[in-house]
DNA sequence: GGCGTGACGTCAG
DNA sequence: ACTGACGCCACGC
């Protein structure tokens, strides 16, 4: 395991975001060491989610918005933050100020 | 084995 | 302030 490599220290964080905080892309490609990197967190989240057991639900865009599509894992993003505790606003955003996890 | 794609973000004009 | 283009890398075809 290449502790060091960016895709590891990614799922790390990513596994160490505490439940009713969410994160973004930049916030964990960065942290990862990319500032860059969003998009490699993208294809995290889609490829290792279920398999490493990833809280894929608590990553958002910068703006605290959800971007998957309606229909197809919005609704289910959005059920299963609000059972952790995360807040919504009128326009279905998140307040980050709030919610972002700090480390 | 090469090319395109992807739940985004940042830089430059 | 806004819009357009580039960037980073893994995975699928």
């Amino acid at each position: 395991m290449k502790d060091n490599d960016f895709t590891s220290q990614a799922i790390s964080l990513i596994q160490r975001i505490p439940r009713g905080k969410v994160a973004t892309y930049g916030q964990i490609a960065d942290l990862a060491g990319n500032r860059r990197g969003a998009r490699m967190v993208v294809r995290i989240l889609n490829s290792s989610c279920e398999k490493y057991d990833l809280p894929w639900h608590r990553i958002v865009n910068r703006q605290g918005q959800i971007s998957l599509p309606r229909g197809n894992g919005y609704e289910l993003q959005k059920e299963l933050l609000e059972k952790e505790g995360v807040v919504f606003g009128s326009e279905d955003t998140i307040d980050l100020r709030k919610y972002l996890w700090q480390e």
